[in-house]
RNA sequence: GGGCGCGUAGCUCAGGGGGAGAGUGCUUGACUCACAUUCAAGAGGCCGCUGGUUCGAAACCAGCCGCGCCCA
């Protein structure tokens, strides 16, 4: 070994954080607008300045540094944009937490206080999440970080506002809304997950005024009855017909409420009689509008009852509430029955409580003028969805869109720029402080206390990263981006509303192409989640095996769309194939001894050369192809496929005999193979692995610029050499034929065994003697060939491949009765597949409709068969003398 | 209830109208001077079921069964 710098086990800690810092120094992710270069552009999707990295975030952001650094080495001015996301509940509840340690709430500090609070924890704790990109590689732009808070982004926020407002877009008023009693605000509805419950249906007899009979109801949530001002039945419902219009008494208030007619009643559910709550139950809702019915709040923002519930209950939590009711129903002999039900119930996705429907007074985005234009965008194909069949979910969710809850009962967050005069009750939108009612003058003005939904400014990311309002020249250059990469949970949350924001403020669709993926599952297939306890920190994965193995196994796993299964095995794998390529380079550096062999001319290139050339194009065409479809695990396995099995196993291998005893000419056309198809290799794995690619080029081309800056490979035609391909594909045969025979017979490894090929036809008798050395190497056999029977030794073992027939002459090492089941069970296995195919070859509709050259193919493979089969019997015959 | 996805080797998954693939696990052999995180050889599969289209289906279509996800 003359040179033992290069250790034979590759330790990613020593070599990620010194690239990534050489990268970052010296400006390798930066970018400007070009106008000599094309653009591409992705705008990561912010985390959450509260998060730590996770497996999600991993993969995602993988990708995307997958496709930049490939399309920055294609030469493109590749620009990915980095940001985090402030997270409105989150992290607001995270400070709370921290506060509540100390004995305080944020009211103990006041709005001020508070939210300088929550700045100086994000000053402090916001870029540990950058931190942990920066060691899984992402190449981002960091000059470029953005914040969803910062002053650029505040600025597009209230821009928005203002103009959705000043076009009747944004709208102030009371409706029903999802009320989280946990997080405290109002959220949307996508924000509810609705999850199967099992609960009980309850029926409550509610008694006629007046006369001595009773309407049965059935509900889920009694509690909510106090709250009741109707019950509504099928207008075609032929059991209540005679009912509506008469009055029933709410049990345990008293209060007189009507039987109405709505045609939205489902007559199959309970007794087809519905209780109307319009405050708490978004149906009851929309019927109460119909029919301008009273909405009684009797739960409160805190889940607790109201005095509208009446003294009893009133304070009570509502699941408390639900217990003394039934109870109370019970007593009065009101409870018809009580049976079993599973039906969905609402939850919080952030804090996983109940949530809770009731009426409140909020900001919403009037929707239908929005979403038209993000649907025909999607229809013509201005954006397009990777895989495609994202794009029905997309468009069945805008096709069935409702207003968009935008206000949120929390401090941290975009403060909703309006003003509310005390004197005369107008309301004022205006970017900056209002201090004057412009209606009557008076100075008693108040800001709304609410902010935004988190979701409005991420929806403006695209081009709020990008300068708008200001009509910048990244602006010009970048946007539309080139395509988002996110995964398929937040489609409804981010990737539509981007759609239809962009199109509203920009008039182009904020980026061409979606590109899906699906999530990391634990090995179980189950969600990675803090509650299960089953979440895989990448960081740890990092420090154990390295970036490049996480990333390399991410993407391998990846199949468009699909969910991935996080298994330790997988990982090893990645692991050991960072390896293999850092073995294997090794290995070409200690023969280069620090000299650098050069390209050789095309003449002095043996069949080994030719062939690994014309297969490295191969992969270049293919690892191209995949990366533009997309299919960025099948670029990787491509790639895997070449580097271990034709590139190591083969290639390397051939190599060695021109290197050890090889004549000074010989070696330097291998190494300057080795030079070129290394160099080639590093290229194309760099995007997926680039910090070991970039440790390994560094010293295979010691001066150069580093790999990140590299151009992409070209796909050279000439490199093409189907010849070499198929001479080198017979010999790859026969020296496993051979093996497989001295496995077969338990010849010692390190015994050379004489081997005879027979081979009839000039063709393969000259690709062989091109390749003997390679078959004398590989298969540590000492080759005779020749072209006629004559040459048939007796006493050997025998193997049929490529029409040419082997023979290892064993002597008295032959086990006669072995080798005859050998060849009988092969003989079985050819007279099966011969049969099949010479059926088939007897068909006439196979004969007249195949394509010629299907019917040519299946002939020569019949032919061949045919051979093999004669051989073999002959073979057999010869045993039995 | 509607929509989508998935059922292929023990496990995890690619593939995709004309020869059933990979990784891992398993069996056998080898510490061969790049790598035992390795090398070589091997066993292992009515490609969920039933029909249809086709000269030809594991692949395309329909229905069914099972699992998962999303929406209501």
């Amino acid at each position: 070994m003359k040179d033992k710098t290069l250790p034979p086990v590759y330790t990613p800690a020593l070599v990620e954080e010194k690239w990534y810092r050489f990268w970052e120094k010296g400006k390798y992710f930066g970018v400007d607008a070009d106008l000599r270069k094309e653009p591409f552009c992705i705008v990561m999707p912010p985390p959450n300045v509260t998060g730590e990295l996770h497996m999600g975030h991993a993969l995602d952001n993988t990708l995307q540094d997958v496709l930049i650094r490939w399309r920055r080495m294609q030469g493109y001015a590749a620009l990915w944009l980095p940001g985090t996301d402030h997270a409105g509940i989150a992290t607001q509840a995270r400070v709370e937490a921290m506060l509540a340690k100390e004995g305080l709430s944020r009211y103990d500090l006041g709005r001020e206080k508070f939210l300088e609070r929550v700045w100086s924890w994000k000053e402090e704790y916001g870029n540990r999440i950058t931190e942990q990109l920066r060691r899984l590689g992402a190449s981002c732009d960091w000059n470029r970080e953005r914040f969803t808070m910062d002053p650029g982004c505040s600025e597009a926020v209230k821009e928005v506002f203002l103009r959705l407002y000043a076009r009747g877009l944004i709208y102030r008023g009371s409706y029903i809304v999802n009320w989280c009693p946990h997080c405290h605000t109002v959220i949307s509805d996508i924000e509810v997950e609705h999850k199967d419950t099992s609960g009980h249906l309850y029926f409550i007899r509610y008694p006629v005024k007046d006369e001595n009979r009773f309407v049965v109801i059935a509900t889920t949530r009694p509690e909510t009855m106090l709250g009741d001002t109707a019950v509504a039945v099928n207008p075609d419902d032929g059991r209540y017909r005679q009912l509506v219009g008469r009055v029933l008494v709410l049990p345990l208030l008293g209060r007189e409420i009507p039987v109405i007619a709505d045609a939205h009643v489902d007559t199959e559910f309970g007794t087809g009689a519905l209780k109307v709550t319009p405050a708490h139950d978004p149906h009851d809702f929309e019927i109460g509008q119909r029919h301008q019915l009273p909405a009684v709040k009797v739960i409160g923002p805190d889940g607790r009852m109201t005095a509208e519930a009446g003294t009893r209950y009133k304070g009570l939590d509502r699941l408390e509430c639900r217990k003394l009711v039934v109870q109370d129903l019970e007593a009065q002999g009101l409870l018809a029955k009580v049976e079993d039900l599973d039906h969905a119930v609402g939850y919080c996705y952030r804090c996983d409580t109940v949530v809770e429907p009731l009426v409140s007074k909020q900001w919403f985005v009037k929707m239908k003028p929005l979403v038209e234009p993000a649907i025909a965008a999607a229809e013509d194909g201005r954006v397009e969805f990777v895989p495609e069949r994202f794009k029905k979910i997309y468009l069945n969710w805008l096709e069935n869109i409702r207003d968009w809850c935008i206000s949120r009962q929390l401090w941290w967050g975009h403060r909703i720029p309006v003003w509310y005069c005390s004197d005369c009750g107008e309301a004022t939108a205006s970017g900056g402080e209002v201090r004057d009612c412009p209606n009557c003058g008076s100075a008693r003005l108040d800001q709304d206390p609410d902010v935004l939904d988190t979701w409005f400014s991420s929806a403006l990311w695209p081009f709020s990263t990008l300068g708008w309002p200001r009509d910048t020249a990244d602006l010009k250059y970048f946007y539309p981006t080139s395509v988002l990469v996110t995964g398929r949970d937040i489609i409804f949350f981010w990737v539509a509303r981007m759609i239809f924001m962009g199109l509203a403020f920009m008039g182009e669709v904020p980026f061409k192409k979606v590109f899906i993926h699906g999530l990391v599952l634990d090995a179980l297939g189950r969600k990675m989640s803090k509650s299960l306890g089953n979440g895989v920190d990448p960081i740890d994965v990092i420090e154990s095996h390295g970036a490049d193995s996480l990333r390399f196994m991410l993407v391998t796993g990846n199949t468009p769309g699909n969910d991935l299964r996080f298994h330790f095995e997988k990982l090893e794998g990645a692991r050991n194939f960072v390896n293999k390529l850092w073995n294997a380079s090794r290995f070409v550096l200690m023969n280069f001894g620090g000299e650098s062999p050069q390209t050789p001319s095309p003449e002095a290139y043996e069949l080994s050369d030719r062939w690994i050339i014309s297969r490295y194009r191969e992969t270049v065409v293919k690892t191209t192809a995949a990366l533009e479809a997309y299919e960025l695990g099948e670029a990787a396995r491509v790639l895997y496929d070449f580097v271990w099995d034709e590139f190591c196993d083969w290639y390397l291998e051939l190599v060695k005999p021109r290197l050890y005893r090889g004549t000074r000419e010989e070696a330097a056309v291998a190494k300057g193979v080795l030079r070129d198809v290394l160099g080639g290799i590093l290229r194309l794995l760099h995007p997926v692995i680039p910090f070991a690619t970039e440790e390994i080029w560094s010293l295979l081309e010691p001066g150069a610029p580093p790999l990140i800056s590299q151009p992409w490979p070209e796909a050279k035609p000439e490199f093409t050499d189907p010849a070499a391909e198929e001479e080198m594909t017979l010999l790859i045969e026969i020296i496993r034929a051979v093996r497989h025979v001295r496995a077969e017979m338990n010849v010692p490894p390190g015994k050379r065994a004489a081997v005879v090929l027979l081979a009839p036809k000039k063709r393969a008798r000259d690709a062989i003697e091109k390749g003997k050395a390679y078959i004398e190497e590989l298969a540590a056999a000492a080759v005779s060939v020749a072209a006629d029977a004559a040459a048939k030794p007796k006493q050997a073992a025998h193997a049929v491949a490529a029409g040419v027939e082997i023979f290892i002459p064993l002597g008295g090492l032959v086990d006669t009765g072995r080798e005859r089941a050998r060849l009988a069970d092969e003989m079985a296995a050819v007279a099966k597949d011969l049969a099949r195919l010479e059926q088939k070859l007897e068909n006439p509709g196979f004969l007249g409709k195949a394509p010629a050259a299907v019917v040519a193919k299946e002939r020569d493979k019949k032919a061949e068969l045919a051979r093999k089969l004669e051989v073999l019997h002959a073979r057999v015959a010869m045993l039995e003398k």
